[in-house]
DNA sequence: CGTAACATTGACCCCTCTCAAGTGCCGTGG
DNA sequence: CCACGGCACTTGAGAGGGGTCAATGTTACG
């Protein structure tokens, strides 16, 4: 899959006034203080933002990246393809998500990322992050949580696949990713968008499409989601936390200093 | 569950002589060149040795521990408990690995770690890491990276699980048990011991222990591997990561400098 | 208003589960 | 030295969750 590469024009202008890198520094500072000057090298090794259509890779499957790239927004999902042509998405991502952090130590990209609506985006060079590792030890201990904390989501879509009913798996994806959203701005109310077409939530749950659409409408039906795309809300959330299992911990959103 | 503590005795002492802090460090040295210092450092922020009988927690869920433990011998695994008694594994452990590395900037464990067979384990208090982190940007990196391959290792576990068949999933399992077992010097020649029950692999694989048992005679019948337990001879590599689709590229086990 | 993409529904099938029984191995006590 | 208990492994039968295939509805948009 090739990747388009759109200059920042008035509407990639427009987002950055926006969000810019404001998605991810709220997340950081949910956990620790994050001091002027982390934030303000944050910024100064951020890239220009550039725009991804929907659809094209951001990361190459395979590749060797020298930059790793921040989400600024839209919607993008790490994916595995298998021999007979399955697709399993491994890991969602949203606004503020350091989408391959980890390329710059990993080194060698064995999943590719693909941006599942219009992303916009902002790299940073490995060179700098090298750097950053040497100069600023409690920003690279941020850094290094948030890696830690995909981490502890890919835990928790192993429980679900595993030992969940395909409705808690499909609740807890819910629950999880309106949290992840209120973080950055992205969700109040128990409401969001989640402009996500149910063939991509079947390869994000490991199920078809078929069974996807029977587990949203059960959803529906219980009465625990209101659900007409995009837009999610939340009816009663101690209910679809209830179907889910859901604990928030292993998110980390709550103020440890690192 | 409670944690049994025994003090070191002849027998401690004579794993401790046997693999020691080896076992993570040829991992590490795997991946990029350690120096005699950084060497010098992992050893001596290590405390003594300590058994962990096989069945108890190494790590409680919902504690906040103040170290963290690397497994020098035995075989631990990292778990999730579910309202109905189900219990799925979210990643097993081998000597070498440092069991609960998030727990430093985690803090909160959200699960728990438990050794499957009798365990020594060495740890190392949080605080030591912060100043390793303050003061060797380096060896952060390594034990960064460290973290990374646990994910990766995630992402490839819930691939299999979403879009893989059990037996296929089955077959990863033992090409990736077998690579990490090489690395630390705990298998040789496509062979290695591999003492978990067939109910532990369950709760590895989520599923049912009947199916597990299914799927080992399969590819006993396949004659991909000879598996009496605990000793598991894989007779044809190439099928079994044919069966797979097995790439080790995730483990990361190539030196790159980081 | 035709087309493409997505959502929905029905019918049938199969992979894996549950329940249950039976086997084999091994450590321990009489 | 053997009986016994416990644990793990093995095997069979029936059930069910989720898959596949296929058709139909719906919405957005050029």
């Amino acid at each position: 899959m090739s990747r388009t590469v759109v200059q920042p024009g008035p509407q990639v202008a427009e987002l950055r006034s926006e969000v810019s890198v404001d998605a991810l520094y709220d997340k950081l500072v949910r956990r620790d203080d994050v001091s002027a000057q982390e934030k303000a090298v944050l910024r100064d090794v951020l890239g220009p933002s550039t725009l991804v259509a929907a659809g094209n890779d951001l990361v190459r499957e395979g590749g060797w990246p020298d930059v790793s790239t921040v989400l600024v927004s839209g919607f993008a999902a790490r994916y595995t393809t298998l021999a007979d042509g399955g697709r399993q998405i491994t890991e969602l991502n949203v606004a503020g998500d350091f989408v391959d952090l980890h390329s710059f130590l990993i080194r060698e990209m064995d999943h590719g990322v693909v941006a599942l609506t219009n992303c916009v985006i902002r790299t940073v060079p490995h060179r700098a992050l090298r750097h950053l590792t040497e100069a600023f030890p409690h920003l690279t201990r941020l850094l290094w949580l948030d890696t830690l904390v995909d981490a502890a989501i890919h835990r928790q879509w192993i429980a679900s696949m595993g030992r969940r009913t395909a409705l808690a798996h499909l609740a807890h994806l819910l629950c999880e990713t309106y949290l992840r959203l209120e973080v950055v701005g992205l969700a109040a109310e128990r409401a969001f968008d989640f402009p996500l077409p149910q063939s991509v939530l079947a390869d994000v749950l490991g199920l078809s499409t078929v069974h996807v659409n029977r587990l949203v409408a059960e959803l529906r039906s219980l009465e625990v989601v209101n659900w007409t795309q995009p837009r999610v809300v939340i009816l009663d959330w101690d209910r679809l936390a209830g179907i889910a299992e859901f604990d928030p911990t292993y998110l980390r959103l709550t103020r440890q200093p690192v």
